[in-house]
DNA sequence: CTCGGTTACTAACGCGCGTTACTTCGAGCG
DNA sequence: CGCTCGAAGTAACGCGCGTTAGTAACCGAG
């Protein structure tokens, strides 16, 4: 301000950020040499700068609106401080939040999050290329590390070429076995959920069952299996239905249920649905019957689908994918495998945690 | 292959693609400059390099696992292909449509499109700045272009940097009436909702609104009055009852509806609900009384948010929010302002198509 | 044989920045 | 006074690439 010398870069001095005003204009117009300014700005230890040039720096900074190059500052320090990640943007309510979560670890990290869709994962359609051409395009960026995000737990087969840099899965698995991976702890998800229920009177337990063969029906299963196990119980196969992971498969599941056994006569008292969407189906049938929730049949869910679960009525009690924290811990995984680290697990779990509302 | 100079850069002769294969590899390797491998890289029109030395170039590239260096790219040529968007994607099952489109759009443009946070967009708690920094981290990355994504329709303050490069708002408009704007035409939605009904028959409607200030409530009210005063009939101001926009809210706001008007006698036979959760919450109002969806009243939704309209029993018929198309229209029209093209128009508006399923 | 005009390239600069090696200057010390 | 040493800064290189200006070889016309 006081002794700043115009130059041909003030062209537009009204609009200070305007494009293109480097370290070099900062430097003319601080009156010292660039490296100067690339020292203060980067914070340098050992730089020696008097304080007077510092804040005189600082100053011209402040009125020219210099704002750094990255992709200038990643070519030239070798390294980008950002981390890609690929995923099904497309049919996914659950990946967003696998994203917001890295992304906020990111933020904090002060790293970048660059995100590339990548429509159908396994797909046989016409754009299997795409996913491949998704981790390509961050390649080129110069990512230094990749995350890949399913929407359901299951196993992956990445492209090769993300063995070019840390890459970390998340809720899902390399089917190959060779990447690290962060799933969500099922069967103790499982266990949890039917803890609840036996813990609030429930010893007649109906399972709305998915798919009997993926990872997230095994798992849950089997924690279910677990906690019925320790009360002395066990679980009537004539309980366990499997259905559609729809609304209307929860329906015709839990009428099957409610049908096969009358009132008082082995009914189960409790239901545990496997998923949201399925308990949103059991809602209907339990209603159609004249039953109320929670007094006649207490029900519990999994996966915890905003949508669904906090807008049911009554508010359905279930068990929460943990798809940010998810997301968080695969985000410093990567940070820690950037620095050099070792892999500490090969497959991190993270807990399930409970949301009780008021459907139990 | 056949006289393949080996170079030290061939340390990892089976593992292509291994980081730092510069352009620079590929010349020595392939025996030509590396302004001839720009040249057939980048596939100049005016640039003479013979059939042979060129396949051989690319077989060199393919060779070495060659990747270009985005980043130096940019650097070199003043130009990113890359837009960036901020958008809270927190809260949103919406934002994540409005990315979708734009980066579907933008894959198909070969551009690559940035994504930042921005938490609470006009939040008073502590982030508010976060915004800023997101605007700051992305025009850092030197994005051509910028859009700035709403998860709701309304007006919106946008930070002064946005004006440093060609800025879209979608699902919202600049408060200070500078920046183009996309958003849905509300008012033709809200029509073409009761203009199904009317033409099922119904003559009668009740409207659950929401807060009636806000863009989407005055739209889809004035589009639905429009409708009905083209069929000659008016709107009873009885029948309009708003409440919050949560299923909670549907229902009282239907339950007050139902029971001011016994069967017959007043009653109105369809519900437009403004939004598909108030609807969800009507379902209920409806099924507690004995009523059947659509046969004694019919229920019609707005924003089509999957996870409710379609798993609700009977799927709910509604008006869907275009945020795929409001993102893909966001990108094409940041790529003609970056373009230098004039703005065509300062809002677009796009339409709502009804989604007929079995609640009418 | 010379000369203009092509074809097929290459040398060299600069994008904006991080970084290393070097210079300059004044204070302190024997 | 001569010397060292730290403080305060600067010159210059290179990151990987796009791009312009230029060069060398060849070819046909005069």
């Amino acid at each position: 301000m006081a002794n700043s010398t115009p130059t041909a870069a003030e062209a537009t001095p009204t609009a200070p950020g305007h494009r293109g005003v480097t370290m070099a204009d900062v430097a003319k117009a601080a009156g010292v040499s660039r490296t100067a300014v690339s020292f203060v700005l980067s914070n340098r230890e050992n730089a020696s700068i008097s304080e007077e040039t510092r804040t005189r720096i600082l100053e011209a900074v402040q009125a020219l609106g210099y704002r750094p190059n990255a992709g200038a500052r990643a070519l030239a320090s070798q390294r980008s401080d950002w981390y890609g990640i690929v995923t099904e943007i497309v049919t996914a309510p659950f990946a967003v939040d696998i994203i917001k979560g890295a992304q906020d670890q990111a933020w904090l990290d002060r790293r970048f999050l660059l995100i590339a869709p990548s429509d159908q994962a396994d797909a046989v359609g016409p754009n299997k290329g795409m996913e491949d051409a998704a981790f390509e395009k961050l390649l080129e960026q110069r990512v230094e590390g990749l995350l890949y995000a399913a929407t359901f737990h299951r196993p992956v087969h990445v492209p090769k070429s993300a063995n070019e840099v840390p890459t970390v899965l998340i809720n899902c698995f390399d089917a190959d076995g060779k990447l690290p991976s962060i799933v969500p702890d099922e069967r103790a998800g499982g266990r949890v959920a039917v803890e609840h229920l036996l813990q609030a009177g429930h010893k007649r337990i109906g399972v709305i069952n998915l798919d009997p063969n993926i990872p997230a029906a095994v798992g849950r299963l089997e924690g279910c299996r677990e906690a019925l196990a320790e009360a002395g119980l066990e679980l009537d196969p004539d309980l366990i239905v499997a259905g559609y992971a729809t609304a209307d498969g929860g329906y015709e599941a839990a009428c099957q249920i409610l049908d096969k056994y009358p009132a008082g006569e082995g009914r189960p008292t409790a239901l545990f649905c496997l998923n949201d969407r399925m308990a949103m189906g059991a809602y209907d049938a339990i209603k159609e019957r004249g039953l109320a929730i929670p007094q006649d049949i207490a029900v519990i869910g999994f996966d915890n689908q905003e949508l669904i679960a906090a807008y049911l009525r009554p508010k359905l009690t279930t068990v929460a994918l943990p798809f940010e924290e998810m997301g968080a811990l695969g985000v410093q995984t990567l940070a820690s495998l950037t620095a050099g680290q070792p892999i500490i697990a090969h497959q991190q779990m993270v807990d399930c945690p409970l949301l009780e509302r008021y459907s139990v």
